[in-house]
DNA sequence: TTAACTTTGACTAATATTGACTATTATTAT
DNA sequence: ATAATAATAGTCAATATTAGTCAAAGTTAA
């Protein structure tokens, strides 16, 4: 809220725009001169300021014509729920504990058959199919915690 | 979307075209110079955004009178569609090729919005977070195949 | 004083643009 | 017919134009 550094001012600045249309599009290079920064500075203050916790969605293109491009979008209502199923992920997660996750998202229905079973699909160990034992059940832990934070908003 | 870089806008103009009939045919040097760039740019659009993946047929012919054909074509119509698709994914693939796909079988009604956002969201790089570029292109195909294949008998 | 947060910049990655050179097909001249 | 020439499109690598990552250094607040 503060405008004590450049970061704030910079979050400011974006969530100005944000407040009258739902997204906002920037050339990187033109808002880091505007505020006389380094370009990395607009990534510091995207990737803690438009989380999507917060309900932000971003995406860029680079290249010739890049932007990065902003996006409020409506949380849902299980988003602590989604929290909590998250912490229990952790950075790493057994085949069982997932069956386990994904079993209660569908008994809450947070979300549907279908989804539960792309969900398991995504994360089986046949899917995955690396030696190693712990990079299976890291991995398997960012795909699951990617896709609970997928559930947490609406799509247009 | 975009209308920053002139290969967006000639996207736009021949997907334009292609929503009116089901296939453009054009003379590169002509839409070349009608949006004032270099022959070889048109291959670059070409290559980048009427792929097969994402459901576009090309075809050439060069000398007098050559000319470039795009044709769009719709993957449910084929019988054995998912395996083609499954064909295409090979042992790896790019994150791109894999929004191609996905979005393919969105704009075919084969899967739900929701659902194309799950597969994207548990095949990104970011999600994957290998050191690994090779490895994680080979997860990210078992993991589009997996869920692919699932589609198979999820369907009726 | 220390832990968290911010700022900076060197290096990396992705995407777009350009043009020289190559390949193919059609047309014309012999 | 055949060879030369013209008229196309294709390939590829160099360069340009963006954004992303990461860790070191600086700043602030508890």
């Amino acid at each position: 809220m503060q405008g004590q550094n450049i970061s704030d001012i910079i979050e400011a600045y974006l969530k100005q725009i944000l407040n009258e249309s739902t997204r906002v599009e920037i050339r990187r290079s033109e808002v880091a001169e505007l505020f006389n920064c380094v370009p990395s500075q607009i990534n510091y203050v995207i990737n803690t300021r438009f989380t999507i916790q917060r309900g932000y969605l971003v995406q860029s293109k680079r290249g010739g014509g890049g932007y990065i491009r902003i996006e409020k979008v409506k949380l849902l209502d299980d988003r602590d729920m989604l929290d909590t199923l998250i912490g229990l992920v952790g950075h790493q997660i057994s085949q069982r504990d997932t069956l386990a996750i994904v079993q209660k998202l569908y008994e809450d229905n947070a979300i549907e058959r279908r989804d539960a079973n792309l969900i398991l699909a995504a994360t089986s160990h046949q899917t995955l199919a690396l030696n190693d034992r712990q990079l299976e059940a890291e991995l398997r832990a960012r795909i699951l915690t990617s896709l609970l934070n997928h559930l947490r908003y609406e799509r247009e």
